[in-house]
DNA sequence: TGATTTCGCTTAAACGATTTAGACGAAATA
DNA sequence: TATTTCGTCTAAATCGTTTAAGCGAAATCA
């Protein structure tokens, strides 16, 4: 009984100090809320609640007219913070990229990647949120504990990962693996082994590699001896590997200086390492490359020096995007399905799947080798 | 004191309770809580949420024993939901671009301007959501109401932008305008008009245009007679109005028919629509072209046609992008700067500037015309 | 000295929704 | 007639913070 009392002067005082305000700053008025409208419209706000998430609580008519009418006062849906602290769940999902924003969305295999994610994402009502973990402001570590997922791609640069791993929220990994962290992959090793074999003629071919980040380095290198006794984690560093198996069963040795690092995945670094290839004493014949931005740059300079493809130099890539089967010869390539593999990704994080999984890729031998 | 009793043998069940489900499922251990924290450090939550917020509401001494009593407890700050729903302030802020996110990664003048905003809203502690019009899932529709802010670029498609604005947030229109929203724009009419005095040598030139989204059309089509008495608030309506007054300066008027609409600023539309114009009977010798995207694939088509430029046609941009500089001949193209555009927008939003801005722009002549 | 300010921290009331248990009347069953 | 079931809807607790107000002790001032 007192409490009631208590509660009905709290009600009074409340009702008072929002005239006041809405008084003083009449622009700033208050956005309506679900107690507001269920007031207004004569039903509790748990019916109001059930009208927008769960349907099968109430009676069609019912549910209508509620609808009808928030519409009218102009309450568009519950609170997502108010929502998201109650129900403990956000229906956001976020994809941490490697790298800054501006240069993932240049690079094609991101851009197929994140088609697919965001695909199925919203196909399940999930909405993305998209990080790099370039960045550790202090926005960007509060909003890491919005999502109710993650999915790297690419092992990630900053502090973002432990933090994350920490929140012990579902993770995928794509195009890395980390401890039993349920991931995604192609095979790598073997589809480079299969291609250099294919692409290797004779044990008197002279094969260079132009790849990006198959170490920690943050610039365009030529690869010293020691450098091949690193371990790394990166995927590009099973195509190197793959490459030099498949090399070697043809017999042949790829030497270290005809092996070249790069920072990026960019077409401009990518040049300056075909140039110091192609224009060095012995040239070599046949460029394998991680990654088909790389390969074709490799083929403009090339024409650019009036070098022929295939028969003075042959050039193989990775990916097959677009561009790879529009140029002039058409780029031999190994073909990932960047769609599906967000597909994917998306699919096993919203699934709970726990296993580590590959995509298949595919030989694609055409005019450039 | 029954008060006090209560809540004593609250916190006995609830302990229970939570032993009793971490027994269960040992992997889903609730993540600790401020208050939890608090709790075992010794102090109150307030000393907690301050040390993270406002470091100067305590001593260093105890703001620093709690923030590393918290690192040990694997607590990683304040829960995103609980602190946007109390603080109404969630440090979001939205980009509604107005094309899928795949289509808008491929456009440079998109990622320009993204990485521009995105710079701006780290150094100001805000974290980006990024998000399409053309996407209206429930997720979408939930999140929308997430945000502090938003930065609309391109007019918004779909059912978004009424929804939006009737949550009455801060809002930046960019390359339109709506009522009166705070925009930023560039003169688009008076570049184009220049550029195209400029580009014209006398009346006897023959001038086509290639632009996007002037029309409401989803498809590439000549334009026609009718079209031209349609009003439209799209930047690139002012575009062509600004061509034909310039070339109405030099006394030559542009035939409806040389007048190509594209749906999507995409090299693979340009080359259809160069296509069109550079192989009919009365060829144009002046494609002003509504961007450089447009320009370079119309002098790629001009190349494979062997139509010399700039002797046989010349070829006009805007936008200036990178590629634009690196052409072989110099494109000549209207200078803006994407990145200076999107700190701008992103500035505006967070100073809550209420005025129509506009951007500088900047003809570049240089090889093509 | 007594009054006031400052400092450093705590108390407790929101923020706006979801969710569970239960109330209620009407219809179905015993 | 008494009980159960069912379909709807409500009341009240709760989610994890922030923040204004409060409060004692130490410092400063008149």
């Amino acid at each position: 009984m007192i409490i009631a009392v208590f509660l009905a002067f709290h009600y009074v005082l409340w009702q008072f100090v929002e005239l006041g305000l809405s008084n003083i700053k009449k622009d700033m008025e208050k956005a309506i809320s679900q107690k507001d409208v269920a007031k207004i419209i004569g039903v509790s706000t748990a019916t109001v609640s059930n009208a927008f998430n769960r349907p099968d609580q109430l009676s069609t008519e019912l549910r209508q007219r509620v609808l009808s009418e928030c519409a009218k006062l102009g309450y568009s849906g519950p609170h997502f913070a108010a929502r998201s602290l109650r129900s403990g769940r956000s229906d956001v999902v976020c994809v941490m990229l490697s790298d800054a924003l501006s240069y993932s969305f240049s690079d094609p295999m991101a851009n197929l990647l994140l088609e697919g994610i965001s695909d199925v994402l919203a196909e399940n009502q999930k909405q993305m949120l998209l990080m790099s973990s370039t960045i550790s402001s202090d926005a960007q570590i509060r909003a890491e504990s919005l999502p109710d997922g993650f999915i790297f791609y690419g092992t990630p640069r900053g502090s973002s990962f432990d933090r994350i791993l920490s929140l012990g929220k579902p993770c995928v990994t794509v195009d890395f693996t980390y401890k039993n962290l349920p991931s995604l992959n192609v095979d790598n090793y073997g589809a480079c082994c299969e291609l250099a074999k294919a692409a290797i003629r004779d044990k008197n071919d002279l094969v260079a590699v132009i790849g990006m980040r198959f170490l920690t380095a943050s610039s365009i290198k030529r690869l010293s001896k020691q450098d091949m006794s690193l371990p790394s984690k990166e995927i590009t560093w099973s195509r190197l590997l793959g490459f030099k198996a498949g090399a070697s069963d043809k017999g042949v040795d790829i030497d270290s200086g005809n092996i070249i690092h790069l920072h990026r995945n960019k077409p401009k670094e990518a040049e300056i390492a075909a140039r110091l290839l192609l224009m060095q004493e012995h040239r070599p014949n046949l460029v394998l490359c991680m990654s088909d931005v790389i390969a074709l740059a490799v083929c403009r300079v090339a024409q650019q020096l009036n070098i022929r493809i295939p028969e003075d130099l042959r050039v193989t890539g990775f990916d097959d995007i677009d561009e790879a089967r529009h140029a002039k010869e058409g780029l031999t390539t190994v073909f990932q399905n960047g769609i599906e593999k967000g597909r994917e990704a998306a699919t096993m994080l919203l699934e709970g799947v726990s296993e580590h999984r590959k995509m298949p890729v595919e030989l694609r031998m055409r005019g450039t080798h």
